[in-house]
RNA sequence: GCCGGGGUGGUGUAGCCUGGUCAGCACAGGGGACUGUGGAUCCCCUAGCCCGGGUUCAAAUCCCGGCCCCGGCCCCA
């Protein structure tokens, strides 16, 4: 009988949870400079609330099972629909916008590969009542400024929109739009000529994969390519949706965070809920990582949740694609796991044990980082083990120093060594260690 | 769900093709040499062939199935 992991899921070591944990810090600073407020709903929900946002399909991705009162259940496989659960149940009737965020662990039922498991770690926010391009540029330049926060600066937050994408289906009169804008998503791990192909595929005409060809042509600065989209499209619709994209290009320039915007009609990111703007941050890397997060608005998924028709819009950064690149890029410090202080009794008697944990205890309640010798090894031993630890300073609690009332403090670097009145260790050590 | 590559003490590995020495090595861990002074040295100890079945006198090694890991596809909320 061998007790193991379930496929797909991770466990974390300290070093690697510190690290991780400084992430989540930099992210969580972040969202409450902007004042979105930290919520958290359960890990799991009937089935059926995630079955009510994208549909049957889904079920075979979620993490499902029966329980023992034999409910239908799911981990969550992401927070919004939770949350729009919890804005409909609760908040209806709260002052608006509601300005929410998460930290916490999502589930997919899914084959392991890069950057992707069955337990992983999303940060994100929901902005839930306004329809406002305000908004989308709030939530947008807090999406940037998150990443800023972690050093990361080699990243781009492309912007695209369903509007257009749902126009640009309804102008070639194509039938499958799904398969067109699956298409039109993964455009970019094709070669042209297989694209075409692809397209042809599907029904297009010559005069189709033209149209589609300059639709992904539309990608880069926004003040270059915006124009190329007014060339394109026609239909009042487009016209007033492309004019939103101007505001919101200028709102985020306004936030100081146009160095990052790209535009990229291309991007369509799902299939189910969004209505009008995308969004997703790319960082260049060797991993074969893509997206490190994506949102944008889904003003409809309130009213299926048999809510008032309420606009929202929000994100979710993807906390094991980012973190990796972090990590090739050395943009998380070091973590230090040892000790300041480490304390040594030595001998057997009850007296020497005391009196090491009184000096322990009280550096502690000083605040310094202190850990005592516990598993009654010899003192060469106990030094050894404070030395590939790597601990700055030692004190050696004995019967022969405490006689006189003294104990031992030891330099790990040097080795020099100071005898000192047990009462006065704690601040001697304080001043070796500048605090 | 599909495809490719893997799985040997805690970690990293040798052995596998060509079946047959107590499954070797390094690091880590515990103890001792050394009963109050570290990183050295020496000695000892702990600990392993992913699981199940098959072939064989004999399986870590060959065959089948499963599980898991790494990566790709599908899909990506």
């Amino acid at each position: 009988m061998k007790v193991e992991r379930v496929k797909g899921t991770r466990d974390f070591l300290p070093e690697e949870m510190a690290k991780r944990r400084w992430v989540f810090e930099r992210i969580r600073e972040t969202f409450e400079r902007y004042n979105f407020h930290e919520v958290l709903t359960p890990t799991f929900e009937y089935t059926e609330l995630f079955k009510l946002r994208s549909g049957e399909e889904v079920v075979k991705q979620l993490y499902a099972f029966l329980d023992k009162g034999g409910r239908d259940i799911s981990l969550r496989p992401d927070m919004t629909s939770s949350v729009a659960r919890l804005y409909v149940a609760s908040f209806q009737t709260a002052p608006k916008p509601i300005k929410w965020y998460y930290i916490a662990n999502m589930f997919r039922y899914e084959e392991p590969q890069s950057g992707r498991f069955r337990e992983f770690w999303q940060a994100g926010v929901e902005l839930i009542g306004s329809d406002k391009v305000e908004a989308d540029a709030e939530v947008i330049a807090l999406f940037t400024e998150s990443y800023l926060a972690t050093g990361l600066e080699d990243f781009t937050v492309n912007i695209g929109d369903r509007v257009l994408l749902d126009e640009f289906a309804k102008m070639l009169g194509v039938k499958d739009d799904i398969g067109l804008m699956r298409l039109i998503d993964k455009k970019d791990k094709l070669t042209k000529e297989e694209f075409v192909k692809a397209l042809r595929d599907i029904g297009l005409s010559d005069e189709g994969v033209e149209k589609v060809l300059s639709l992904v042509e539309i990608k880069g600065e926004p003040n270059e390519v915006l124009p190329k989209a007014e060339e394109l499209f026609t239909s009042e619709e487009a016209k007033a949706e492309i004019k939103r994209l101007y505001e919101l290009v200028d709102l985020l320039d306004a936030y100081g965070v146009s160095k990052w915007i790209r535009i990229d009609l291309g991007i369509a990111r799902g299939f189910d809920y969004y209505t009008s703007v995308v969004f997703e941050a790319i960082a260049p890397n060797d991993l074969g990582i893509g997206s490190i997060g994506g949102g944008g608005r889904y003003d409809n998924l309130i009213e299926v949740f048999g809510g008032r028709p309420t606009p929202a819009t929000g994100f979710a950064i993807g906390i094991e694609r980012l973190i990796p690149i972090l990590e090739r890029k050395g943009l998380i410090p070091e973590v230090k796991l040892r000790p300041d202080v480490y304390v040594i009794p030595v001998g057997e008697e009850l007296g020497v044990r005391k009196a090491a944990i009184e000096i322990v205890s009280a550096l502690r309640r000083a605040g310094v980082e202190t850990d005592l010798e516990l598993t009654g090894r010899k003192l060469r031993k106990a030094l050894d083990y404070a030395g590939r630890l790597g601990v700055p300073h030692v004190v050696i609690v004995g019967r022969k120093d405490l006689e006189s009332g003294n104990v031992t403090i030891r330099d790990m670097e040097t080795g020099e060594q100071k005898v000192v009145k047990k009462e006065e260790a704690v601040g001697e050590l304080m001043t070796l260690l500048g605090l």
